[in-house]
RNA sequence: GCCCGCUUAGCUCAGUGGUAGAGCGCCCGCCUCACACGCGGGAAGUCGCUAGUUCGAGUCUAGCAGCGGGCACCA
């Protein structure tokens, strides 16, 4: 058989996949067991315009180890795919598009440019899907959705309607988030707050003279701070604090309003804070959430003076209209400097709002919007958000989760957008709005066809919020939502807690019942090697293609999965590391396989056991060790723990000993059963081994797994005999820990072995021996069983040692001119080197180590001599100091008449 | 302003009150018949600072500093 001395990811991951999905092995049907237990995820539905990220990666690993190792332990999984329309993004996308044909979305007319983002979408769109083909998502694809299918635009119908019905829509004029780049509303979630550098700016206005009609003082003013002053123009009143002295007998008289020649009352509002600025507020309740909120209070009218492209409108007279903004601003300040009321100017550093999108500076205004009332659903989740769901990590997420839903504020669900699900309701002629599941409704109940459709779509989020429950067909009662809802877990980022997974909370317990999945895995953020987030704009995001082309996907799947919910810098080195893994187990496969005449998987293990020699026992409880952490550590969604014990019990125990100290049997030339039952011991620790890998490392196992002697068919977990088209290691059981084959003694044992042989190559290495050159090494152990087990052990220690003979005995016996260690456990070693020993170097060697266990002894000494020690601490922990102070003791001892034999 | 997180070896990160860990990097020696993407050996840390709780603190508490994040904003 020709093995490749190196292994080749892309070899690997083009062949598996195909076959996978081919053979229908991600999709739920093919578990045939009426009784297995179901494990189902619902994917973070990625936006249609976007292309795979570290993020996605990251989050689709998680999920697909997840999902396996459940599959792989029998359960019905389902893993769900499908993607989010974007409303806003694949508008601009395909606005973009139309603009190079010197189009606009209105030539061609709402439904024509809805054709076209269909047309677009099928041509450009879904690459992250696409692309999660690559990553070995084992994701059942004949369930995929979009939020824009059919069933899920029904679900989103069904959800309005009943809120409407229940009262919980409404429709109404508020002041709102407005982009005027994209032309829409926004709700509060989609504005980033940014603290920017600009001017405070100190505006007077004149004060009416007491009791004389239009007359005012040319001294008597008011002082306003604002960093906006053209919306002075829209102003209707100032506020100042009731309890304010300094204002408290201007409140009630009249100010002219510079510019316009409007009159403007002083009002007293609590809101306002005296201490800031000049404690007197312009309000512009047209402008501004605070004035919209103080000009409700006051009955204050609203003067609008900006429009929803941030112009200046007709209102503000011939100087100002159809000015951008921030024109009018400088023209305001100029015009006060002019008339002297400008007092003064000063930096100022505040937060404005951007969209989150298109970083266009948000425009609060007043238009038709409709809102969703989420308190009695918030109040809901929040009931039982103490058990669920169970964030992970649970600090601090679900602090974050719980606070957000108690400040929760009504969310505005209308965009003005062409792209999205078009609002489902309709105006009569006279106005009256008909809220309905479909035209047809609509019609029946206004009694008249005369109707218009509102021509707002809902907001991308509306329809994602119920995606737990619409991809599984809700509102019918299908199969699948029986079957699959509430899923098991939810895997995203923090960015969209409340985006997202609150109000999949809210609408699951409000719509099904029941919450949409009981645990959330909050993933890790991965920044760049400044420790910058990965961002489009400062162009630093590493391409996770470019690193599955570099490393393979199985490699960079392993740093996914030890990336977890750890905030990491994205290092090369790592992947690096990962992909030498697997390239170790490669090579330990190809080992095998060298070796593999006369072995099969399983049988060295079965009904054998009084074959197997100490590393035998030992390496059986490594991996039963390892198979239980791992269990364990995917169970609590420590990813990177599992991976660590993989990592190290494949290479470090599996490849370092167990392969070593089986070598000289494996590698026998003549047929025995002793061979062959080495062999077969060995091909079955690595079977296992690689079904323990499988959820971490799909394509590698796979293609390992498949040419094992032995392996097929049998192998499979009983739930896929009868569906499965052949044997594959997706479908193997995973493996469980056997609590009998852990063995401390074994353990306890080999852990002497080992140590020994540590020492000896570290004499080897200190005294310059050659590698190639043999020396003798000299064993005194004064218990008995460990004699027992060196002797045992002693051609396998000579081969690590390089020793050209291994002796045992109750004494250290060894010539003057020897090289020597002391082991745990009363054990000691020699090497006896003639002639190329540096006497004086030897002692001050031994002496170190003396010195290094003095330092211990006293350290421990104290301890013990501590009476609040040996009173208070578990008697465990002082058995423990006195056996290690034992332990020292006799191998300081030892060190003693090593030294005294140096001295001969 | 309020809340939260992080600070451990040169770098990236684990660490469950009881002898400080890994990978990469570094130093020494090896192409030893699976693997130089490798093998063997080694060096390297007042666990941010200060106080406290405890027989015992990297781990728990408080304060401080630096970095990062979230929420709410005062015009």
């Amino acid at each position: 058989m020709e093995i490749p001395k190196t292994y080749d990811p892309k070899q690997a991951e083009e062949q598996h996949y195909a076959r996978w999905e081919k053979q229908g092995c991600f999709a739920p049907e093919i578990n045939r067991d009426p009784a297995a237990p179901v494990f189902s995820i619902v994917i973070p539905p990625p936006n249609v315009t976007g292309s795979l990220h570290m993020g996605h990666a990251l989050q689709h690993t998680l999920m697909d180890v997840m999902t396996r190792h459940k599959r792989m332990l029998g359960y019905r999984t389902l893993w769900l795919p499908g993607e989010d329309h974007a409303g806003i993004s694949t508008q601009v996308v395909v606005e973009r598009e139309l603009r190079k044909e010197k189009l606009s979305r209105h030539d061609l007319g709402r439904e024509r440019f809805v054709e076209r983002v269909w047309q677009w979408r099928e041509q450009y769109g879904s690459q992250i899907i696409q692309q999660m083909r690559r990553e070995g998502a084992s994701v059942d694809w004949s369930r995929q959705r979009f939020t824009m299918d059919e069933g899920l635009s029904r679900a989103v119908r069904e959800v309005f309607v009943r809120l409407y019905e229940e009262g919980l829509i409404y429709r109404g004029d508020y002041i709102v988030n407005w982009c005027p780049n994209e032309q829409t509303a926004l709700s509060d979630l989609e504005v980033d707050k940014e603290s920017q550098h600009g001017k405070l700016y100190y505006l007077q206005y004149p004060v009416r003279a007491n009791g004389r009609a239009h007359e005012y003082g040319s001294d008597e003013h008011i002082t306003v701070a604002t960093t906006r002053p053209e919306t002075m123009l829209g102003d209707t009143a100032v506020a100042v604090n009731p309890t304010d002295e300094r204002y408290r007998d201007l409140i009630g008289r009249t100010l002219l309003l510079p510019l316009t020649g409007r009159e403007i009352p002083i009002i007293a509002d609590e809101a306002v804070d005296p201490q800031f600025g000049t404690g007197a507020v312009k309000v512009t309740p047209a402008h501004d959430p605070n004035d919209y909120a103080m000009g409700e209070r006051h009955g204050l009218p609203q003067v609008f003076v900006i429009d929803k492209f941030a112009r200046m409108t007709e209102q503000t007279g011939p100087d100002f209209a159809g000015l951008d903004r921030l024109k009018a601003r400088e023209k305001v300040v100029e015009r006060f400097s002019e008339l002297g009321l400008l007092e003064k100017v000063v930096d100022y550093e505040f937060a404005i709002s951007r969209c989150d999108r298109c970083r266009t500076v948000i425009e609060p205004l007043i238009s038709t919007q409709w809102f969703c009332r989420m308190k009695g659903m918030a109040e809901q989740a929040l009931a039982v958000a103490d058990k669920e769901p169970r964030f992970v990590p649970d600090v601090p997420w679900q602090k974050v989760y719980k606070d957000w839903l108690e400040n929760i504020h009504d969310w505005c669900v209308s965009r003005q957008l062409w792209w999205g699900h078009q609002i489902p309701a309709w105006y009569t002629k006279e106005g009256k709005i008909i809220v309905a599941r479909s035209e047809e409704e609509a019609r029946l109940a206004a009694g008249t066809d005369e109707l218009t459709q509102d021509p707002d779509v809902l907001d991308t989020w509306f329809s994602s919020a119920l995606w737990p429950f619409s991809t599984l067909g809700w509102p019918n009662q299908t199969n699948d939502l029986q079957t699959f809802y509430p899923t098991s877990v939810l895997v995203t980022a923090r960015d969209i807690i409340f985006l997202w997974v609150s109000r999949m909370m809210m609408e699951g317990l409000k719509f099904v019942g029941q919450v949409p999945f009981h645990d959330v895995v909050i993933t890790g953020t991965i920044m760049d090697k400044h420790g910058q987030r990965m961002s489009k704009s400062k162009n630093n995001g590493v391409d996770p293609l470019e690193v599955f082309d570099k490393y393979g996907v199985d490699a960079t799947r392993l740093v996914l999965a030890s990336i977890g919910a750890t905030d990491t810098r994205w290092n090369d080195n790592q992947v690096e590391s990962y992909r030498n893994f697997a390239n170790k187990i490669w090579n330990a496969a190809r080992f095998c396989l060298l070796n593999s005449e006369g072995a099969i998987v399983g049988r060295g293990f079965e009904g054998e056991r009084d074959e197997w020699a100490l590393h035998d026992r030992w390496i059986m409880s490594r991996l039963n060790r390892a198979t239980s952490e791992v269990n364990e550590a995917i169970e609590k969604y420590q990813f990177h723990e599992a991976v660590q014990t993989l990592y190290h019990f494949f290479w470090d125990d599996f490849c370092d000993w167990y392969i070593e100290l089986s070598k000289a049997e494996v590698t026998a030339t003549e047929e025995s059963p002793a061979r062959d039952g080495a062999r077969s011991r060995l091909f079955s620790v690595l079977e296992q081994a690689l079904r323990l890998l499988h959820p971490f490392m799909p394509f590698i196992t796979e293609e390992l797994w498949q040419r094992l002697p032995g392996t097929g068919a049998h192998l499979l977990h009983p739930a896929y005999r009868e569906a499965a088209a052949g044997p594959t290691v997706m479908l193997a059981e995973y493996p469980q820990a056997k609590p009998e084959l852990l063995s401390e003694q074994a353990e306890r044992e080999m852990q002497a072995v080992i140590e020994l042989i540590s020492r000896v190559r570290n004499i080897r290495s200190e005294m310059n021996i050659r590698p190639g050159e043999q020396a003798r090494v000299l064993i005194s152990a004064n218990d008995a069983d460990l004699r027992e087990v060196f002797t045992q052990q002693r051609s396998r220690i000579a081969r690590l040692t390089r020793a050209s003979e291994v002796s045992v005995r109750e004494q250290l016996d060894a010539p003057r001119a020897s090289a020597r260690a002391v082991v745990a456990g009363g054990v000691e070693v020699a090497v006896p080197l003639e002639g190329l020993i540096d006497f004086a170097q030897e002692r001050e060697r031994l002496m170190r180590e003396q010195e290094k266990l003095q330092k211990e002894a006293e350290r421990l000494e104290a301890q013990l001599a501590n009476q609040q020690f040996i009173e208070r601490a578990p008697a465990e922990k002082v058995t423990e100091a006195r056996e290690r102070v034992a332990d020292i003791a006799r191998r300081t001892t030892a060190l003693q008449s090593m030294l005294e034999a140096l001295k001969q």
